[in-house]
DNA sequence: TCGTTTACCGTAAACGTTTACGGTAAACGA
DNA sequence: TCGTTTACCGTAAACGTTTACGGTAAACGA
């Protein structure tokens, strides 16, 4: 690989004078820069970011860790971000924790190492007793993105996860359902804490009670939604609609729904927090609460990179974005 | 950030020292390499992943270009290959070409500029006049994945698209349909070129003639094969099947159809290369060309890893993943 | 005409590692 | 007993940049 020292000499200038041509740093005679950019050209020289990294202490790179970039939520979200730090010239470095903490730790540990100039999490759990708790004594600016951890000052930008669930539980009530199981994630997550906030509220507002065998854990995996749904339907008095709350424990519901032939939303009514991608061309279409994840990856993106320029501490933010129910056939 | 020197200051020892029992390169005295431990431990010290790079001329970092890691093709393509990064101790930089030439060159580039040890490259299109032609001039291994540039001798990892097409093809002649109209990707791209031919292979064997109308191009997009469906909808002798060559024209296709409330597979029969995420849960069930991502990253990011040692040159790979042709209620 | 400004550019240190080279003292061997 | 091996460790250069500091010659101004 040719360095600067080789361009330099081609050129018949100083490595200095190749630097400044290159990053526009301080003015240079127009025909040495152009004897520069020739030199550049005829050695195919590229800058070795590496050491660039190395002298000015900025990698522009940005690491994020999301349970698993193979489910479409975190996908898109992971997009959002990828798009924004390409604008402002960063890379993204994606890690997947598969909801265990061990990963979680070590690819936090890793993007460390790799002095990542900011990240971005989704805790898992309630990211209490993870490495996330060490992350703001380190000097690396991080948002959360999705969940966030508990008791922790930083920046976040999650969807609004109580309005949602008030909205679907509220709307099985007023389509006459009065028991509703709700399938919650992984315990002390905020998203599942918020959720079952909500779906509380909506019930405890039209006097309904929250009995306790209608709440369900499934760990945000298909196989936990489909064990839920089989534990509502062996109940003695099941419920008449399933909440379930995120996309990946409602393809469980519905696998096991449609094997055990229950009609929708007749015999059951079932609504998701956070939208298939063709729930539309579902038999029935699926009701559901639609997040908007590439504009969670995108204000977290663009939220992290504000706190490059304001080493002032300005107060932390939560952001807040926005959910839609979208009601089709299966409620 | 404390540094390598500051940790030999405090346990009174060379920076060599650190170095060598953190990397275990040469034998330190048991009772020295515990004094460095205990150093590292108080000044909570990392190891700068920057310098060593520079140092060693490896980053162990991978890049990889694919289309849209929002397409779940490209997603479990791209995890397949992080997990056997990672595995190795490699970390991937995942970049989306968005099938746009402009922005593949821009991440080739800069994925140059950051010293990748390797690169995963999905080339838009036939690649034949983009930066990938430049690549086997630069010193960095890669591997093709999904598809390939025409002409240049590299490693691939590709679907076994001809065989795949060929089934799928055979199977609707099977099913007596003689009209099959086919929704191809981008010209040029060995994907499209090679269903292509599949296609024609078991048309030709029935001894059924290539008709140029039932040959149409979605650039491998919703918009795509939506548009394509309307075309052949509105020939003067549709098609009686629709052969879509990926899963976001097949869902373009599959809206249309609903829409349009066409029966399938009555009055159009419609079977997918490459499966949708539910598409079994669809109505009909879906019938697919069903490829594995998953192993395709995997295997090149194996493939790519060996490359690393091997500066013996051997012989270039060109490895076919079976497909399986699963057929459901569409056809 | 001559001091001062201006336009341009170069030298060398530093970022934080790794590693070649070599050095010292203890252990060994005959 | 004394040369040689062995066990340990340190010094300093190098990886490829950026950038503070300073230097020279031409242009300027009164």
């Amino acid at each position: 690989m040719t360095t600067i020292r080789d361009v330099a000499r081609e050129a018949g200038v100083s490595v200095a004078t190749v630097s400044h041509v290159i990053n526009g740093t301080r003015p240079v005679a127009s025909d040495t820069a152009e004897r520069v950019r020739q030199a550049m050209e005829v050695l195919d020289y590229h800058p070795n970011a590496v050491a660039q990294s190395l002298r000015t202490r900025k990698t522009h790179a940005i690491g994020a860790v999301v349970s698993d970039i193979t489910n479409p939520f975190f996908a898109t979200l992971v997009r959002g971000a990828e798009d924004a730090a390409i604008e402002a010239g960063y890379s993204l470095i994606v890690c997947n924790s598969d909801e265990s903490p061990e990963k979680e730790d070590r690819y936090v540990r890793l993007l460390r190492r790799r002095r990542m100039d900011g990240l971005l999490i989704s805790p898992v759990g309630d990211g209490s007793s993870s490495v996330v708790q060490e992350l703001p004594h380190w000097d690396t600016p991080f948002v959360f993105i999705d969940r966030r951890a508990e008791g922790i000052a930083a920046d976040a930008v999650l969807s609004d996860n109580v309005a949602g669930a008030y909205q679907a539980t509220k709307h099985l009530i007023d389509r006459g359902h009065h028991r509703i199981g709700i399938i919650l994630g992984i315990k002390g997550a905020t998203t599942t804490e918020e959720r079952l906030a909500g779906y509380r509220k909506a019930l405890t507002e039209a006097g309904l009670s929250v009995s306790k065998e209608l709440v369900a854990y499934g760990g945000y995996r298909i196989e936990g939604g489909r064990k839920a749904t089989e534990d509502f339907l062996s109940l003695s008095d099941p419920p008449t609609a399933i909440f379930s709350t995120n996309n990946l424990m409602t393809v469980g519901v519905l696998k096991t729904i449609a094997q055990r032939k229950i009609a929708v939303p007749q015999a059951m009514a079932i609504i998701s927090f956070d939208d298939l991608d063709l729930g539309e061309l579902f038999q029935p279409p699926l009701t559901a609460v639609t997040q908007n994840p590439y504009e969670i990856g995108r204000i977290a993106m663009g939220l992290l990179l504000t706190r490059f320029e304001d080493k002032g501490k300005r107060a932390v933010e939560e952001i807040r974005v926005p959910v839609v129910l979208t009601v089709r056939g299966s409620t």
